[in-house]
DNA sequence: TATGAATGAGCGTTCATTCAT
DNA sequence: GATGAATGAACGCTCATTCAT
């Protein structure tokens, strides 16, 4: 009756051990032997709950992008929906608030798995790529309610993208944490207006 | 004939086979075997020109980071000077140029290179760091002018940076090759105005 | 069934085979390769149980000086000790016995050794000089109990210790093996006696 | 006109830089590249004068035991040679003028060459072989004569080389150079009268 | 489920040797 | 004769993966 639980948590606790040790090492420095060390375990133990060492890397990745996913939220317009900035808002705060919970998700996403091999750039591709329509889809209804200037919205999404993860890459290295709130609003404040003191009139 | 190493082709040789190949498998899947193949040497031939397969790769990231240094001028301000913003678009034409000239110093730049180990990182994190200290720079003194509005300018400065990597590694994916005017264009336009039609009145 | 590790099995298997192996080829021509296929074992087999080929000839080294060493006592004199000169051939019997019951510790220790790195000659280097050491302390205490003659005790060490080697070398080369009660009385009647019927009177 | 002179001078200083280094780095340790930058020479020059690297150290050692073998002479008797032991004193002046002349002769002849392969083991064999049957032959006479005592003449003929052998090294790592009679003295009374001061009757 | 000894393909590096100039 | 760039076979070592217990 205890075998059940255990294998979730042997599982999990090598998935834990397996974070830490990829951000720290990087994947290719990374060894099997280093995560079994931290997590205590048998060689062989660790093959019964991953089929490789890709194995556990993809499972790391899928889940932080699927938990990244499921924190961001498509902004909606209407009668009953908050203003779409303080989506936005939300939004940065669900994902920053994530990534900064663990430090080793934003070393494993912004610099690990960049350097891995084609099959996982393709996987990240995807993932940005989805994140890139979103905000192009933002861009072109905030330009169709008259909020956002002319622009290309596609190079302009990936500039908004950037800066963010600008932000995020940085503040992970930031000693105390910064506060999750005032990222955010130095994001907005950025990628809404910019950094001149006065817009043109347009 | 073959030519002679009179010019120091050979090395001039392997650095791109090799540029090319770190930048297609990523460092740690590359080997020596693939870099000799591409420039069609022996093994023996790649050590007369380089310590190890560490040693190129730093070879092409140290020749990459102090070509950007160089194009890459302070701002000056000054009755003489060209204006501030014209001075920033030419730095980033400059570095642009140099990147979308050759995609694969994009992918080592902004993939390869974070991927490694803490030498390399430390390496990297110097330059970025500077950079960063010369956007804040920036910065401040616009704000100085009253230019620039009130910002956390550490913040700003890694927002503004990871605009530029999100819009330069973007743009090195697309097919053909954007026009790199347009390219400054709208990162000048996202970082100095944001995305909103009217800024705030402050 | 093949034995288990429960009695380092492994390691004593390939430490014997390394033995061979080096004895015959000498330890630069020798190839991990060559351990390997006499051990009858995959390539990590090897480095589970010793750090690199060099590892291996230290621990052969190691335990071959140390077994000499403590094959070898100390002559003691007093009114309850055996006879010096039979102390000396119960040290050389053990020791020759030793060597001869393993003709590849006569290779290594006389010439593989040698021929290795200067870390290797300190080794050997200060294993010779305490044999020495023990010589001449010998020598002088025969000296000072009037048995032995006048001589310089360093060189005659020197010499003593060229003996026992070169009757060492000869004996292992020798088929079918010598019994070793013979080299030992040829060794001690060369030593004390020298080759000439009668002594000068001195 | 000058050029055959030149010939002959490159092989010798070759030769030379080759017997230096090998015995200051060991054969195997030693590289074709220390011997050329010790000459200053090319690599291609190195190959002209000899076939390869194992050539030049077959030529220094064949040069090192054809003159040692020049140098002893057989012991001859008669009524007009000069006394036996007088004779033996003059073969080994000859040789360890030669051997500490030189010191890197004595660390290749003793160290170096026997951790070679077989066939530098086979000559060097073969050159001792010579050197034994000589001492033998010079016992067998000298008990014919009445006056060497009764003993296994190939064991004692490789004790005295071994007596030989370990003065001759141990005096090449003296500092300052020990005077060659005074080590041919010590060689002749160990040998001779053995290390006791009074012999046995017999 | 857990173990850990065993495996072996693969890689970076070295260095004696060659040969076009 | 002299050069030195080029060669490539060979070697030591690593480490992800397997499997008998």
């Amino acid at each position: 009756m205890m075998q059940r639980s255990s294998t979730g948590f042997r599982r999990e606790q090598l998935l834990q051990c397996a974070k830490t040790v990829f951000s720290e090492h990087g994947y290719h420095t990374a060894s099997i032997a280093d995560i079994i060390a931290a997590a205590g375990v048998a060689r062989g133990t660790f093959y019964l709950y991953f089929d490789s060492k890709r194995g556990v890397f993809d499972a790391i990745l899928d889940a932080l992008l699927a938990e990244i996913d499921w924190r961001v939220a498509v902004i909606e317009v209407g009668p009953h929906a908050p203003p779409p900035i303080e989506q936005l808002r939300a939004n940065l705060e669900r994902v920053l608030t994530l990534l900064l919970g663990d430090r080793h998700l934003v070393e494993i996403l912004l610099h690990q798995a960049e350097g891995l091999d084609e099959a996982c750039r393709d996987k990240l591709d995807r993932f940005y790529q989805s994140i890139l329509a979103n905000i192009e889809a933002a861009l072109r209804k905030g330009m169709t309610m008259g909020l956002v200037r002319a622009c290309d919205v596609r190079l302009t999404a990936a500039a908004a993208l950037g800066a963010i993860q600008g932000i995020a890459g940085h503040a992970a290295r930031q000693e105390p944490q910064p506060e999750i709130g005032a990222l955010v609003d130095q994001i907005l404040a950025f990628a809404l207006h910019g950094v001149l003191r006065s817009s043109p009139h347009s």
